[in-house]
DNA sequence: CGAATAGTGTCTTTTAGACAATATCGG
DNA sequence: CCGATATTGTCTAAAAGACACTATTCG
């Protein structure tokens, strides 16, 4: 921790991006962990991620880490930053800071082993919440879920967890699992079909095991939505708790 | 450009934070600038900021700067995380992230010479977004404002650019600046009373030179605005143009 | 009183929320 | 037909937008 201060105020430190990689499978939501397969917190669960490299953009670092991990084009996925982290004793070896990122993506197949990821796997994230991970991870994790929530209201990322094509109700069971509620199927659907841009019929429809054919859409041009999708004003039908922000 | 990369990835770099520090004075939304004194960029205009030093975490380094560069206790401030910047070349001197921060605060009495703040002075944004500013700094200028804008609408940080108490016609003038367009008083008053503790009242009143009282208000213990504040659908009458986001 | 700013009331349109009713599939 | 899911329609309540009107100060 104590290296020596340059003359300018440079202080030599290592930089890090950590993922937050969030899926919608089997009614949950889920995040990509992966056991530490080397000191510190050896054994431990963690958020993939790693060094940015010397000549790299932030963005390319989280888009090559995204590929290491989960063997994904990462251009497939929403990706943004969430926050850096640097608390000065955040990580034993030294002083790093972490760009965390927050990445969405539609049900992916079970993380395939890249070059470190022969350990990754999918977790609820209600389970997760209640594990201990490495680093100041479980913050991150939180805020990244708190920010997912929120992005559900006035954008249309939602979209980004359906592989296209996709019906509405697709569509409102990310909402339903993201924000731990049912929403009224005829509302939703309405709200999203008239927001200008959200989803594009595509013509088409599929025909389900059982019930009634879905029409098909696909996602619009539009990133923001308006009006926003309304989070009930008082949350009291919530049914999983929610993570405190850090 | 070139250092070595250590055997476990680790890159040194250095790590700044730089702010963006919005005031309204004057009826115009003005940015805080300073001349650097220094090379890189020598004589040009920059957004405040410095290195974060050893023991220091971020927004302690922000904190710090705020106080350097303003003589402002940043405590009086809403201060938050914009996003990091890390393309290779974006400092000459060698690899450097920087945690870009959105400062927001009331008429802030022109900056008081404190240690490298000599040269620092309110600029309107308009001004300020047609100049050439050092680094990537016109980049980190443009998404501040376009966070700032956005987060009038669904949080309550409007009211972090009104000295205390203000009165309601006041908070409107901060979203009539930041937005560029103006808002109907009667409409904006029931919006932002009725809101729960968007606002107190404190059941004084403050003469203007000239017309009727003012009721006075404080920050009410919300953060979230609910529901929020809605910015014209079709955003056809802007007044100024809007500046895109990098 | 008139000019100027603050604040209230009201009417219309839009959106949200609840929920009934109908449609279309596979057995 | 029945069970299951999709989709449309309807009614009510809440919120937004437009704008007329009243209130309080100073000079």
């Amino acid at each position: 921790m104590n290296r020596a201060l340059k003359h300018d105020g440079t202080m030599p430190a290592a930089v890090t991006v950590d993922l937050v990689i969030f899926t919608v499978r089997a009614a949950a939501l889920h995040v990509l962990l992966i056991e530490r397969g080397m000191p510190p917190f050896e054994g431990e669960l963690a958020l993939p991620g790693g060094y940015v490299r010397a000549g790299e953009d932030l963005d390319q670092a989280a888009l090559r880490e995204l590929a290491e991990e989960t063997g994904i084009n990462g251009h497939e996925l929403h990706l943004e930053q969430l926050r850096t982290f640097g608390a000065p004793e955040r990580d034993p070896r030294g002083r790093t800071f972490t760009v965390a990122y927050l990445a969405l993506g539609p049900d992916l197949p079970t993380p395939v082993a890249g070059t470190d990821a022969a350990t990754a796997c999918w977790v609820p994230v209600d389970v997760a919440l209640s594990s201990e991970l490495a680093f100041d991870h479980l913050i991150i994790l939180k805020e990244g879920l708190d920010r997912a929530r929120a992005k559900l209201e006035y954008t249309t990322v939602a979209a980004a967890f359906c592989r296209q094509p996709f019906t509405i109700a697709d569509l409102r069971r990310v909402y339903e699992v993201i924000w731990g509620f049912p929403l009224d199927p005829s509302n939703f659907r309405r709200k999203v079909t008239k927001a200008a841009h959200f989803v594009e019929p595509t013509g088409e429809s599929r025909t389900p095991e059982i019930g009634r054919p879905a029409a098909l859409y696909r996602r619009g041009s539009a990133e923001l939505l308006f009006p926003p999708m309304p989070r009930s004003a008082d949350g009291e039908h919530e049914v999983q708790p929610s993570a405190a922000t850090g």
